[in-house]
DNA sequence: CCTGTGACATAAG
DNA sequence: CCTTATGCCACAG
């Protein structure tokens, strides 16, 4: 029973791991995909964000690839939508890489 | 079942 | 860091 068909599982883990991204962090597709037990299939993650257009509450523009950079920026509304978020969050971001990414970096299964 | 896709990751040059 | 190539895997049709 439920209202609603649940949706593919690995997606609505996606989602569920990217609300848990405190304000002012980071993570890597990489790590998300790990923390569901699919470190091989980052790919998916970024897909998955690719479907989140109507997941408002899913902060995609805190999910970047390993080097820190904004590779999906160009998936937002604007051309520089995902970098004024982030600065806007107190992330640092140049060239569309994220600076002191070591700092501010999130991983989902160190908080877990 | 097969094919195409994709916002990654890794390796090699 | 760049480009090119390969792997990888979940989902849509």
């Amino acid at each position: 029973m439920g209202v609603k068909k649940e949706e593919a599982n690995f997606f609505e883990k996606v989602y569920n791991v990217a609300r848990l991204i405190p304000f002012g962090r980071v993570t890597s597709y990489g790590a998300i995909a790990k923390y569901l037990g699919a470190a091989r299939s980052a790919r998916m993650v970024g897909w998955a964000m690719n479907a989140c257009g109507g997941r408002e509450d899913v902060p995609a523009h805190r999910v970047v690839n390993r080097k820190g950079i904004l590779t999906g920026k160009h998936h937002f509304q604007g051309t520089n939508l995902m970098q004024q978020l982030l600065e806007s969050e107190g992330i640092e971001v140049v060239d569309n890489q994220i600076q002191n990414l070591d700092d501010i970096f999130w991983d989902p299964m160190k908080e877990c």
